[in-house]
DNA sequence: ACAAATATTGAAACCAGTTTCAATCATTCT
DNA sequence: AGAATGATTGAAACTGGTTTCAATATTTGT
């Protein structure tokens, strides 16, 4: 390797200059940093971040956590983010959890150790309380995943209205009995809790009484839903509408639906969640509530790095909007 | 943060003894090894991995190069390295190509500047003789990728195998007509051309003809696929089947062919590559190649991390054999 | 022209660890 | 018992940068 000492021997000043060229100090005599610049070319000198991380502040990694990267919804969020970071000259550490709690905490201590100059979470397993101390090691953005706590900065998307205009859709098209299938629990907090209100809502404006039994819950895969297809065919009185928590659920749910002869949305109309490539490669395509991932990503980079940059905390809730998307399975 | 001084002033020993106890160096005191263990306990330290590989060799991050990880096939593959790295204690970084040369190059200066202790390569934009002087720095596994050169580890798949089998199934089925629809050149080298050389043997041994004008490059997603039924039914002489390099150009064919009134198999057979989830959920389920991606992910890792701590450059080259799925798309 | 302010530069200290080197202590071997 | 060997320990050097401090050179203000 080449280090500073090489260059500065090089260009014949000590390396106090060469550090300060690359820092863009102001006051350098332009002869002197020329031939700096040009011995650093020579060398095709890098300056090393673990010595300039080790003194100063220098920041270039963040880490991003998701459940799943296999997941389209996270992989897209994942995406966006990276391209934030690269642009601003930051690496991407992908962090799994698989939701294991232990694997998050384990994340977390990226930024105690300073191999991650900030986190953005896109799930969260454990507890606010056992997350929040982390935070003094480095600051800590949620993404898709919030909380009713003021002192953390998040962006999210009205899960509520999504919900909301999903199943109004639905009652639009002359549905009554409306089954709800969704990843969380009805008693939820946080995102899934505005879910399920979305969905009250909805029903209670149109004056519908909400049918416990087609209340499902803790469903994900294109596996599940297939099982749900199984659960709602043996029911006496069947819903003939069913709005999901994911694309994947109602995948599943309208391949098994077709395959016991239901015809898609004539006997049972499916609305979806995310608008995954898997929505519009559906036949009938799937009508769903479109969440906008790139911007929540990008959004999510860009306010981590300000805060990075300016170490100003930020503590801003971004609230971005939802869109039903209008396929034929509906 | 605390320092190992911290935990030396503690433990009533020097610094080096701390660092010995870390390091699990053997001639240490077992009472002193104990103080030591209890202070650093005591103080939650956690040794700062800038200090350690500043100095040492201390490897702990492994950097994977992908050109989009929203796409399926590298997202699994991310999963299944991240999965070992974390196993192993170690982080992994995501760098998205975008099949930007510049940006390719940018991320194996990670390896030149110690942020990245090995590299797994899952696409290749630049030529070898560009990429190979950073091997210098740093251990570099392709997978999925391969070129002509013996002194790079490599993980492949039996590419000229899947197309053959596949194009036999077709010809089995009693197809004579057969376009063939891929991402790369038809004059191309390293995987795309196993590709192609499969696609010639199969109609060769069948004693068909290769018809030039239904072979169609540089496809990649389902708009392209959607575009190419068009040209398909253009044609004067339209073929009976296709041979995709992608599930997702299947998928956009299938739907366009629906579109048009075509059904699948019986005036269009179709047959993808991968068996990404989408290939389940089309209707009719999609024939596919499946290539196994988590193997090729975890061995991938496991080679690099093999390379990382034996110290012992490994130049094999492991392929991995597809498989047929038959669905009902042919 | 002289003081005050500003620009330019490098030596040395510093970041938090690891490694080298030498010293001390305890064992083992004739 | 005396020498040789091995275990245990810490001081100091080292990794490759950044930052502080002080010295010197140049400009600016009156």
């Amino acid at each position: 390797m080449t280090t500073i000492i090489d260059v500065a021997r090089l260009a014949g000043v000590s390396k106090t200059t060469v550090s300060r060229v690359i820092n863009n100090y102001p006051h350098i005599s332009s002869d002197k940093k020329e031939q700096v610049l040009k011995a650093m070319e020579q060398l095709g000198f890098t300056p090393n971040p673990s010595a300039r991380r080790l003194r100063g502040q220098l920041a270039t990694t963040i880490a991003v956590v998701v459940p799943k990267i296999v997941n389209p919804f996270f992989s897209y969020l994942v995406d966006a983010i990276e391209q934030v970071g690269y642009r601003n000259g930051y690496q991407t550490l992908i962090c799994q959890t698989n939701e294991d709690k232990e694997k998050e905490l384990s994340y977390l201590n990226l930024l105690k150790t300073k191999q991650a100059d900030g986190i953005i979470m896109a799930s969260i397993e454990n507890d606010w309380e056992d997350i929040k101390p982390y935070t003094e090691y480095g600051p800590i953005v949620l993404c898709n995943e919030y909380i009713n706590r003021p002192d953390v900065p998040m962006i999210r998307v009205d899960q509520y209205q999504g919900t909301y205009i999903g199943v109004k859709h639905l009652i639009e098209r002359g549905h009554r009995k409306i089954a709800y299938c969704t990843g969380g629990l009805f008693t939820a907090f946080g995102k899934d809790k505005d879910r399920n209100l979305g969905y009250q809502k909805a029903l209670e404006e149109a004056g519908i009484q909400v049918n416990p039994s087609w209340i499902l819950v803790d469903k994900h895969t294109i596996e599940d839903g297939k099982q749900v297809m199984q659960l709602l065919l043996d029911m006496k009185d069947r819903p003939t509408a069913v709005f999901t928590g994911s694309d994947e659920i109602a995948g599943g749910l309208m391949m098994a639906a077709k395959k016991a002869g239901l015809s898609v949305p004539q006997d049972l109309a499916i609305i979806g969640f995310d608008d995954q490539p898997i929505a519009e490669v559906l036949d009938p395509g799937l009508t769903t509530i479109r969440q906008p991932i790139e911007q929540m990503g990008k959004k999510a980079g860009e306010v981590l790095l300000n805060i990075l940059n300016q170490s100003g905390p930020d503590s801003a809730v971004y609230e971005l909007p939802v869109e039903l998307i209008v396929r034929q399975s509906t």
